[in-house]
DNA sequence: GTACTCTCAGTTTTT
DNA sequence: CTGAGAGTAC
């Protein structure tokens, strides 16, 4: 970790006479950003306002006028693709040229790759964490695992200490867990009750074996990351790690700092002790991370941190029409506490946005399919038109929709490549390959293929390993000493061990691609997929092909796992034109000339969950998530919403969002709402005697089975007799209608507030 | 230890 | 409606 940070180079005087090529065109507030170099600054910079290409403009300066290396600038982003958009807009500006994010590989003579510290909050930590992983007792190369380990690394323990899984959802557990990580508490900052009754009142209790397993078995997750770096960071006895990293930094810059949650915060004001030189760059109407730990309060407090901070507000948007800024700006207007902007812009008034109710999911997704048909008419690109929903489940319709109408399309954000089964099984294979002690990928695989393992030789070996707080492989090499497991077993169990010693041995000096095939293959797990006969399979053999033939483009196995964990996006392998589809919060950041809002639905859109959970907080972060969804479009916006949906497999009646009715009449044109938009805005809903999906239409579509499920009626254990249709009460959400019937749970329409699944036993004939 | 059947809970949002 | 997990039968 030693570098030429102590000889730094010479400021060079920088010659105002001429301006660079790079700083062209920037108004005056941008330029202020850019040029303000030494000192805290704060851009609070509204959606569109061209607050990345300061932040990379500024970087792109640093460099020019020798303020420092590549080396001595840490720069941080969110998302790998901020990054990288990021790399190619440095060197594009220190090449003078014009700025293409879309062609990846300007002929830049810089060379933007490694010894630069530009990349998301994770990686980086990450790499500083390998440095000085025996400070929290681990070793460098420890694993990092994903989400889906820590939720069987959880529940393992959870079942050990006897809580019930049922009752407590290990998934629901480690969110609460990386909620406190995410405030930069480790397991002895926690209180006793911290977490109420949740896990019977011992979630801190699990926390903090939680962290004792991880650190046995040489594992992260995500969290740690950062908590790991703050705990080695703060702790005085390693103030030469500290000092090393003031002096190595010089300048830092961070986007999208309203997502900041405390760790990352806490990590980013160790660091900028040093220099003092921190730029953010921030807007707190787009803060969509709250129920990550984001905290809006770092944006505020920023002024607090670093006294004399200078504060720089971006206003003039270069994206939108104004119609569609005053519409962002009418809905985001109903929140509180907001720093405060008002954008506008040189672009005309442009169209109004359009609200549009229908029928149902399916005549939405035809709605909008036919817009898009027409927007195809008139010439516009399918790469410039988006779709973005409020929750993963509503890509679906409009999948099936654009496949039966041929228009291309994308879902962004969907599930991974590395999510995949045969792939994440291969990669437990690598994984345990390269780090002994990684439990989890062990487990994952010791029985795939088939290998007569099965889950009670596996507790057998994991009681044991417990009892004695080392890992599964060294228990394994322990009681394949004794007597202890039936010979069979043990046979296979050494056998296994040998394979994966002899893989071992050939990490240094196989290439890594090669050494990869070469365990897939003697594992047996290709084997196992190539006899396979299911239709997927042969797809399978093919993802794994292309993994291995992928890992070519990284150094090592260990580089090719650190990406694959932390960097690696969806396989960007289609080109062309294409419709994106994706979420509200996998938006951010981009822009299109038409955008589509469907699902804009009290409980959908605001969610129900989030207003339940967090009040008024969680309904003004849902305004904001409207607020981006709205400025992502260029020139259009259209939103809209339906009066029933499916969800579970049974229908829903909803009503418009409330953010359907802040938007100003003025501003919006609702002559393709069918007539449904001036009945269907909520104050006049009731009235109105709009009926969404008639029940003989559940019925139809929602027969009643012979296994009781999805039934007409129930018997419920005082007698009573429930049905479809039937008036109810409760004690606490007054009357409902059923309308749909699960066993003994009922899923009722309540008069006052939406719809909700209960218990037979919770409600009576009303 | 595996293959089949049945029950039940779940849908926010992501590095 | 789906997918995971538990339970049952071999």
């Amino acid at each position: 970790m030693h570098d030429s940070s102590s000889q730094a180079p010479v400021v060079s005087a920088y010659d105002n006479s001429t301006t660079p090529p790079y700083l062209q065109g920037l108004n005056e507030q941008q330029r202020d950003a850019v040029e303000t170099l030494d000192g805290a600054v704060l851009v609070l910079a509204g959606a569109g306002t061209g607050k990345t290409r300061v932040l990379t403009t500024r970087l792109a300066h640093l460099l020019q006028t020798a303020r420092a290396y590549p080396s001595q600038i840490l720069a941080v982003t969110f998302t790998n693709k901020a990054a990288q958009e990021m790399r190619h807009r440095v060197s594009a500006a220190l090449d003078g040229a014009p700025v293409d994010p879309s062609s990846p590989s300007q002929g830049s003579g810089y060379d933007v790759t490694s010894g630069w510290w530009l990349g998301t909050f994770h990686s980086l930590a990450a790499r500083m964490l390998r440095r000085h992983a025996d400070l929290v007792g681990l070793s460098s190369n420890f694993s990092i695992l994903d989400p889906d380990d820590q939720v069987r690394l959880l529940k393992q323990i959870m079942e050990v200490n006897g809580i019930d899984v049922k009752k407590w959802a290990p998934k629901a557990m480690i969110n609460f867990i990386d909620r406190w990580k995410d405030r930069g508490l480790t397991p002895d900052q926690v209180g006793e009750n911290e977490a109420g009754d949740m896990a019977d009142g011992k979630l801190p209790m699990l926390y903090k074996i939680y962290q004792q397993r991880m650190r046995a078995i040489n594992a992260c997750d995500f969290g740690d990351l950062l908590l790991h770096m703050i705990t080695i960071l703060k702790d005085p006895a390693n103030k030469n790690v500290l000092e090393d990293y003031h002096r190595r930094f010089r300048y830092i810059l961070v986007d999208e700092y309203q997502d900041t949650n405390v760790a990352q915060y806490l990590w980013l004001r160790l660091l900028a002790q040093g220099s003092q030189n921190i730029c953010c760059v921030g807007d707190d109407d787009q803060s969509i991370y709250g129920w990550r730990g984001a905290e809006v309060g770092n944006i505020l407090k920023f002024e607090q941190d670093f006294p004399g901070a200078k504060i720089i507000r971006l206003e003039q948007n270069y994206r939108s029409t104004n119609n569609i800024l005053k519409a962002a700006g009418a809905i985001i207007a109903n929140n509180e506490g907001r720093l405060g902007k008002e954008l506008w812009s040189e672009a005309g008034d442009g169209e109004k946005i359009t609200v549009c109710g229908l029928w149902d999911g399916g005549a939405e997704a035809r709605w909008v399919g036919e817009e898009i048909e027409q927007l195809q008419h008139k010439q516009w690109r399918l790469n410039d038109i988006a779709v973005l929903v409020r929750t993963g489940f509503q890509t679906r319709e409009f999948e099936e929709r654009f496949i039966k109408l041929g228009l291309p399309y994308k879902v962004i954000g969907g599930p991974r490549f590395y999510e995949r089964m045969e792939i994440r099984d291969a990669l437990a294979y690598f994984r345990i390959t390269m780090q002994p002690n990684d439990d989890l990928a062990l487990e994952r695989i010791i029985n795939t293929p088939k290998r007569a393992i099965g889950p009670a030789t596996v507790q057998t070996l994991y009681a044991y390993g417990r009892a004695k707080g080392i890992s599964l492989t060294q228990a394994i090499m322990d009681l394949t000493q004794t007597d202890e497991l039936r010979p069979k077993v043990k046979g296979t169990l050494m056998k296994l061990m040998d394979d994966m010693n002899r893989w071992r041995s050939l990490v240094d000096n196989t290439p890594h691609p090669e050494l990869a095939a070469l365990i897939l293959e003697e594992s047996g797990y290709m084997q196992m997929w190539k006899e396979n006969k299911t239709p997927e399979a042969p797809g399978r053999v093919e993802n794994l092909k292309e993994l291995v033939s992928g890992m070519g483009t990284f150094e090592s196995m260990a580089e090719f796992l650190e990406h694959i964990a932390l960097v690696l996006e969806n396989q960007d392998t289609s080109s062309g034109e294409f419709i994106s589809i994706m979420t509200l919060h996998g938006a951010k950041g981009l822009e299109f000339d038409a955008v589509f809002l469907p699902g804009w639905e009290e409980g959908l859109f605001p969610s129900q969950r989030t207003m339940d959970e967090n009040g008024v907080k969680g309904l003004e972060e849902e305004r904001r998530l409207a607020y981006v969804g709205i400025t992502r479009a260029k020139k259009r916006a259209h939103i809209s919403y339906v009066g029933s949906r499916r969800m579970y497999g049974s229908w829903i009646n909803s009503v418009p969002s409330r953010f359907v009715d802040e938007l100003p009449d003025d501003l919006v044109d609702a002559s393709a709402d069918n007539g449904l938009y001036q009945s269907g805005r909520s104050s006049h809903w009731d009235s109105s005697g709009f009926k969404p999906a008639p029940k003989k239409q559940a019925h139809d579509r929602n027969p009643p089975s012979s296994k009781g499920y999805g039934a007409t009626r129930v018997k419920s254990d005082d007698g009573t007799i429930f049905a479809r249709g039937d008036r109810i009460f409760h004690d606490k959400f007054g009357y409902g209608e059923i309308f749909n019937i699960d066993g003994h749970k009922l899923d009722i329409n309540f008069e006052h507030g939406g719809h909700k699944r209960v218990m037979d036993s919770f409600v009576e004939k009303g």
